[in-house]
DNA sequence: GCTGTTGTTGCAAACGACTTGCATTTATCA
DNA sequence: TGATAAATGCAAGTCGTTTGCAACAACAGC
């Protein structure tokens, strides 16, 4: 596991802890954005004992030194998903069964420009999710 | 007020009332998506008692109409602005103060037969916010 | 390996956004 | 004007997330 995650890690005076070896591990073997309490929940069938308190906290960490995305398809909650050597990318959702896919492309790159042209702002980060119906719900 | 809203009220069998007339009156008075709070918070200083609950459920049912769009922007809440004639359309958000901006375009019209295409979805929705730091304050 | 420092954890409790249940109020219509 | 059914307010509950704090455990230095 972590290899160079591990290494994020202490470059900061953090430690690696069996928690946030754990909840990284549960992220490696998964490729979709997990909510916290499905981390969580995951990691209990997994009979490890991972307070979901300290799921959030480490989440926060993992998200500060940049190894994992926040995204959030108005559901009230948010899920992460690590970056890894990952390139920037969007999803789309399942209205029916909550599936959610990747998007391998970002049609924005053009756009970023003209926005910030339009608006003076200076653009960050942008969120761009679909939302639909997948082939078996459809 | 009301108007057209006004009618598609009544042509489903809802009631024309003084907290309904009073949120889109605030809502009519704004040019931002309005958080629930902040809805709230404008009624009441402007000395009109309204439950935030009452807030919640009418604008649950403001949206059901299609008079209202909901948007988010990674902040753990929705916001909700009025449709009323306005094209679709994005916004840019302030990291610093909280400004929100509208976008007048929509650059994914082409993407979106793109996208049903590769994850063979159907789209239903879409939700694309930019974030980043306003003239002000960058 | 042992030990001290200090980052991390677990637990309890709080918080904020949002929802639900129910008795009371009130818009609408005959 | 009165009946009725929708809407409101209030209290309480749910769910996602955060905070406080004492106990714990990495890990650096001995």
């Amino acid at each position: 596991m972590g290899h160079s995650l591990l290494a994020s890690f202490q470059r900061d005076g953090r430690r690696v802890t069996r928690p946030r070896k754990a909840i990284l591990a549960v992220l490696e073997r998964t490729r979709h954005p997990m909510s916290v309490s499905e981390i969580h929940t995951s990691l209990t069938r997994g009979k490890i004992a991972v307070d979901l308190v300290t799921v959030y906290r480490t989440l926060s960490v993992f998200k500060q030194l940049g190894m994992v995305s926040r995204v959030e398809f108005q559901e009230g909650q948010f899920r992460y998903e690590l970056c890894q050597g990952r390139a920037h990318h969007h999803h789309i959702r399942c209205r029916g069964c909550g599936h959610i896919a990747d998007l391998m492309l970002c049609p924005l790159k053009k756009v970023l420009a003209m926005v910030e042209r339009e608006t003076r702002f200076l653009v960050e980060d942008h969120s761009l999710e679909f939302i639909g119906w997948c082939p078996q719900c459809r």
